[in-house]
RNA sequence: CGCGGGGUGGAGCAGUCUGGUGGCUCGUCAGGCUCAUAACCUGAAGGUCGGAGGUUCAAAUCCUCCCCCCGCAACCA
């Protein structure tokens, strides 16, 4: 079975910060499930270079265009390595394929192209236009003036696909979500589509719209096409509408419209199937307050896995905040997680039990012949990833934890009811059930940090002998397992 | 009257549809237990459920009005 998810490409136009980190590690998170559920997965990401900003930020840096298009793309790319994301494509829009891929993607719109005169309020110092309801007193944010500019540009006619628009929303209830954010989108539609400008003639930086002079492609067909760009199209359209319909995006909430509202337009006047479910993230603040690169309070991906460890990260990201809404970013609640979430409950459940049996020479009899409490945490262990396969189709990626750490409670809670280490004296088969069932608990507990934590489950599944490629192998049983030299998986001291 | 979401012990939330001991997670305090990087158990403190009025034997929950916060409101990746 086939699965496809993506993130945003990334706008080079500055440093990577806490936000990308977090919307790339979410995607990788589903496609790490999806890959431990059996299915071949395509996940994509990468970055968005075109755009007159880039090239401004380029010449203010007195550097070739394209040089720093490539130097900013590698710091997206050394943050990918920094996340441990495993993308199976890191797509630039630079890249002659992506070009082959858009100009075609282009051709298959023309019948819902014209040109016509778009018109604004362009800042000249900016260059660009601003919109109207950020003009204040007659200036630009940024305190520039303004005036009224009018020049040739491509239109799509999105107006056309309103109606179909809302259809799609309405036969398809999951196409966006959350659904709070549902509701804005087709409130935005139902209010009425404008036709879209897409293209540019005041800068070349840009893909040149086929036979046309000194056209360049504005962003949104530029952009939108790199996940199909990713698929391989042009090549194999059948193939590429086969993903696609099975494909996720998780996007920023500040780029929702452009994929639940002009994306799906495009593919529907292209004849692509449309994406199976967009799903919009929240942003973080940091100790309460916005980010901002004036403030200096922007988070470092690279600076937290320096400090903290990279796990850490990816637990507390998707831990702390419900996946969705926006939330708050500190390294006092960092610390409190890892203490009390990693160290205390998930770390030392794993040392209790496998030092117990380490104590007592690293042999673990297995025995099946449990009773009522042994049965009902041995179900529990066995059947955590369905639980959780229902609430990543939702990319209920918290609830999905919480499902896991629930587990981790109740097994904890277990061995104290059990008392293992008073059985060791006095009943040697019911410490075998007990510590059976602890075992299988923690290693379902493994594969469900899995995808989230994939470093500190390989730990564990090495502490066990466990392969760790599928889930599968939940099905299969311990038989005399032997285990290995164990060490803290999240120790105390640093 | 632009559309939508929300205001519940220190924090974050559930409960509101289908009125009737106000609950969960975390945090705080005291005690118990202890194999382990400890967890768990028991008990305690802490809320006029945004405000006012109304319906009712009974309102966080239903009705009316008001206040406040947050998204969206098209060229912002």
């Amino acid at each position: 079975m086939n699965f496809c998810v993506t993130t945003p490409i990334y706008y080079i136009n500055g440093d990577p910060h806490i936000g990308h980190a977090y919307a790339s590690i979410a995607a990788d998170i589903i496609a790490r499930f999806k890959r431990l559920d059996g299915y071949t997965v395509h996940f994509s990401t990468g970055t968005d270079e075109h755009g007159v900003k880039v090239a401004r930020s380029a010449e203010n840096v007195g550097m070739d265009t394209h040089h720093f298009s490539n130097i900013m793309s590698q710091k997206f790319r050394d943050l990918s390595r920094a996340i441990n994301l495993s993308e199976d494509d890191f797509i630039r829009t630079t890249e002659e394929r992506h070009k082959k891929s858009a100009q075609t993607f282009w051709k298959l719109l023309e019948k819902d192209i014209y040109k016509s005169i778009y018109s604004g309020w362009y800042s000249a110092r900016d260059e660009e236009y601003v919109p109207e309801n950020e003009i204040v007193d007659g200036k630009a944010p940024s305190g520039a003036p303004v005036e009224w500019m009018e020049e040739e540009s491509y239109f799509f006619k999105l107006s056309a696909y309103q109606d179909k628009l809302l259809e799609h929303y309405e036969k398809y209830p999951d196409f966006i979500g959350p659904n709070a954010r549902r509701n804005e989108v087709i409130s935005f539609v139902k209010s009425g589509l404008k036709d879209l400008s897409i293209s540019r003639s005041k800068f070349n930086w840009g893909i040149p719209i086929p036979d046309s002079d000194g056209h360049v492609m504005y962003v949104w067909i530029d952009a939108l096409a790199n996940y199909i760009t990713s698929l391989g199209f042009p090549e194999n359209k059948e193939y590429v509408s086969q993903m696609m319909e099975n494909c996720v995006h998780v996007v920023g909430k500040e780029i929702l419209r452009f994929h639940a509202v002009y994306w799906p337009a495009f593919l529907m006047s292209a004849g692509i199937t449309l994406p199976k479910r967009v799903f919009a993230h929240g942003w973080w603040t940091c100790d309460k307050e916005k980010m901002s690169k004036s403030v200096g309070n922007v988070v470092d991906p690279f600076y937290i896995i320096q400090n903290y460890g990279l796990d850490q990260l990816r637990y507390f990201l998707f831990r702390e905040v419900r996946f969705g809404e926006d939330g708050d970013f500190s390294e006092e609640a960092l610390k409190n997680r890892i203490l009390y979430d990693l160290a205390n409950d998930l770390g030392n459940l794993v040392q209790r039990v496998l030092a117990f049996i380490q104590k007592f020479g690293g042999h673990l009899t297995v025995n099946y012949d449990f009773s009522d409490q042994e049965r009902i945490l041995f179900a529990n262990a066995k059947n955590l990833v369905s639980r959780m396969r229902s609430q990543i189709e939702k990319q209920d990626l918290h609830g999905a934890l919480n499902t896991v750490w629930n587990l981790v409670s109740e097994s904890n809670k277990f061995t104290n009811d059990m008392r293992p280490w008073e059985l060791v004296k006095t009943d040697v088969s019911r410490l075998n059930a007990v510590l059976t069932v602890l075992c299988e608990s923690i290693r379902s507990i493994a594969f469900g940090i899995a995808p989230f934590m994939p470093d500190t489950a390989r730990k564990i599944f090495n502490f066990m002998n466990v392969e760790g490629k599928s889930f599968d192998e939940i099905e299969n049983n311990f038989i005399d397992q032997k285990f290995v030299e164990l060490s803290p998986l999240f120790p105390k001291e640093k």
